[in-house]
DNA sequence: ATTCACAATTCGGCATTCATAATTCTTTTA
DNA sequence: TAAAAGAATTATGAATGCCGAATTGTGAAT
């Protein structure tokens, strides 16, 4: 079995790599991780001996094909219980990710199993993430930034590509939320900030640190 | 914050006391948790340390105010955790507590709240346990042990004295479960063996290992 | 009162995980 | 190409939790 520890390593090797194959820097492990890169080097070793990564010493580290289906085994897990959280227990979307990051680490495979037919087999979690297949398998949506819209197209809010619930409550007091029809109005070139139309409803304007995190249909 | 650990030693030591008020002996606790006296030793400086328990060197250990509630606080999630598995995931009442005993670490308050409401508020788990209340109250069944009952008495399960996966099994495969009723037709003596009637149905002999483990209404 | 049994503790040491500081390797830049 | 900058690694050591062996305390038996 794998520790907490070894397990969130492993999710954010996964995170900072494009689709877990690529090279990572301790540096940005570290920083992921809130942690030193001496400690993070000291994990690599061990991981490295577990077969979980790849790893070469002052050249970086990836996933193997075990770490890769274990990051995804966790993802999935903890996707699934933030599904669960919002949809049975009426957690808002940004009450989530905190108690999603413990549960994902509840060993029992009959519980995801159980979990994942009890919610009807969800493809996406609360924020449009894909909720990978117990395999590892991911559909992919089709998605562009809501930054890199046109003026006078619409689209509807995919997923969000930052999960702070800091950002979630700005969504929810503007009234962005996952399937909400957006219209761009007008792209201000001075600073890329967008006056968009929220559902036929409101027009206001956004910051592009905004529109930068919002995934819209193509 | 608590580890798992410390966690898991304060339950024990509540269990091992009537109601988390009495002595406990370090070997006691060492069994309980599979672990050597020494380990025992160490942890109890360290709950000492943190006011959870009263620790006398060489004179025994009991739960502060404190570390009882604490210890009803596990419980009280163990078993709400223990009546999602079977309501809500269909597990089997020999399937839930392995689970349960990592479930019950999750610290977020608002989801033991949640879950509370989405269960129905229950008080008692699947097998027949009292759950506490958030601040540690129990409502306790009137209750004795089939074992104790006399010749042509009828009663209903309340719950059982032992949790083990093999016990509960062997009480599907002869059809007793919570609410069945139960009449005693005849006691052997030679070896303290009971024949009963389930549900006006099944007429068994069970032994007074098993009579012994199961609760009923008085 | 002394001995004995055994319960409990202390001691030393191992494994994890993290951190600081010193060192080494790689890459950039002059 | 050599020096400087930056990234990563190796000491070294703390805190947690575990254990075997040696020691100490307690209560019961003689
Ligand atoms: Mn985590
Ligand atoms: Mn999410
Ligand atoms: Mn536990
Ligand atoms: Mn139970």
């Amino acid at each position: 079995m794998h520790s907490f520890t070894e397990e969130n390593y492993i999710k954010a090797i996964f995170k900072l790599s494009v689709n877990g194959t690529q090279d990572v820097n301790t540096n940005a492990i570290a920083e992921a991780l809130d942690t030193k890169a001496a400690s993070v080097t000291d994990m690599l070793r061990k991981l490295s001996a577990k077969g979980l990564v790849h790893y070469v010493r002052y050249k970086g580290v990836s996933l193997s094909e075990e770490g890769k289906l274990l990051a995804l085994q966790i993802i999935r897990k903890h996707r699934l219980w933030e599904v669960f959280l919002v949809d049975k227990l009426k957690f808002n979307w940004d009450e989530v990710h905190e108690v999603a990051e413990e549960l994902e680490h509840i060993t029992s495979e009959l519980l995801v199993k159980r979990l994942d037919e009890f919610l009807g087999y969800p493809k996406f979690d609360p924020h449009g993430d894909p909720i990978p297949s117990e395999t590892g398998e991911m559909n992919l949506k089709k998605q562009k930034l809501l930054a890199e819209m046109e003026i006078n197209t619409s689209g509807v809010v995919l997923g969000v590509n930052d999960s702070q619930p800091l950002f979630l409550k700005f969504l929810d007091k503007i009234g962005i939320s996952l399937g909400a029809t957006i219209k761009v109005i007008d792209k201000i070139e001075f600073d890329n900030s967008l006056e968009i139309n929220i559902g036929n409803n409101n027009t206001i304007l956004i910051s592009s640190e905004v529109s930068k995190n919002i995934f819209m249909s193509v």
